[in-house]
RNA sequence: CGCGGGAUGGAGCAGCUCGGAAGCUCGUCGGGCUCAUAACCCGAAGGUCGUUGGUUCAAAUCCAACUCCCGCAA
């Protein structure tokens, strides 16, 4: 069974991995093209693209699927493997053959753009990865296989990589039974859908009047993406890491104090180690070093 | 040529505007206090101030070039 894969982020590009380095025959790759990016605006591949190049997969990259389909005819495959592509595909392409998507949640719940981070956000104890069929409804398609995984304080990258290698497996498995016939489909429950969006930057402000598990939960599933910072008078200091110390220290909410040398600031009902930040254009120290160079802040309050 | 910040003992920072004997918070080592300590007190070691060149009586500080790091934006 020959495969065209369409994907583009990280996440993607793990799944492809699997399925690559488990001998599935992969036709070609589609992902978007090159865009600028980093500093001074070189083009640069997205990491599938990447992938794809250093282990000889056919590449193609549009920009628009719907105009490519002329080509896409021309490629020798029988199913494809949709992973966060970042495009919405046409109902042509959709008609031409069966396409199957990755998608790491428990659909119908977190629909949409931002699956992995809202679990984390909602301190969900367990998510999971579902296998559908692609509809013209985003993930709405009927279900092929689910499996569920249980969070154990993963921050995101973490995470993504854990369910794209388990979504990897799957997709696997899925081939197999779509190859033997004995794959099934299974409508969601439209009733249960819960629709996610994009995460913007203003998410990424830390909220001292939260508890504490909610701010460590927006430090895992947004510092390494969108990025996490709290703001005071005259800084922005940005967190990478930070931990729930609400058990062994008693600080006032918003306030900055230095508890045996580490980083620590009062939310409501308890407390919030900084382990890891950064200050604008430096580099990510630990919670101590920063304090070590920026005493000035301690009995400080957060805005 | 997208915009911007930075490089100072082992770590994180200040000092640079207005040149003139290396500072702060830690760490390390030694000593003291203490039932005890990651707490406190005393002391010590440790720096070609990113590289190269220039200006000057004198450069971490001013000028030029270079190298490496980082944030934003996408």
């Amino acid at each position: 069974m020959k495969i065209l894969f369409l994907g583009s982020s990280r996440f993607s590009k793990i799944v492809l991995q699997k399925l690559f380095s488990n001998k599935v025959d992969i036709s070609a790759v589609i992902t978007q093209p090159d865009r600028p990016s980093g500093r001074g605006h070189k083009l640069t591949p997205t990491e599938v693209k990447q992938f794809a190049l250093a282990n000889n997969i056919e590449v193609y990259t549009f920009d628009k699927v719907r105009l490519h389909m002329e080509e896409i005819k021309k490629i020798d495959y029988d199913v494809a493997v949709v992973a966060s592509f970042g495009q919405i595909l046409p109902q042509e392409f959709l008609d031409y053959k069966l396409a199957i998507n990755v998608h790491p949640s428990l659909l119908p719940k977190y629909r949409g753009a931002t699956p992995i981070q809202s679990a984390i956000l909602n301190g969900d104890k367990v998510t999971g990865v579902t296998i559908m069929k692609v509809a013209k409804e985003v993930d709405a398609g009927d279900i092929i296989l689910q499996r569920e995984f249980a969070l154990n304080g993963e921050y995101y990258l973490e995470l993504e990589e854990k369910l794209a290698t388990l979504g990897g497996e799957m997709t696997i498995e899925v081939l197999k039974s779509i190859e033997d016939g004995s794959v099934k489909f299974l409508p969601q429950d439209n009733s249960k859908a819960v629709l996610v969006s994009k995460i913007n930057k203003e998410d990424g402000k830390l909220d001292f009047s939260q508890s504490a598990k909610q701010i460590v939960n927006r430090v895992r599933a947004l510092a390494e993406e969108v990025g996490c910072f709290l703001m005071l008078e005259d800084k922005i200091i940005k967190v990478y890491k930070a931990c729930d110390v609400s058990e062994k220290y008693s600080v006032e909410q918003n306030r900055i104090m230095q508890n045996k040398k580490n980083f620590v600031i009062g939310c409501n009902g308890g407390a919030v180690e900084i382990l890891s930040c950064q200050s604008p254009s430096g580099k990510m120290v630990s919670g101590r070093d920063y304090i070590n160079g920026h005493n000035d802040i301690l009995g400080q309050t957060v805005l």
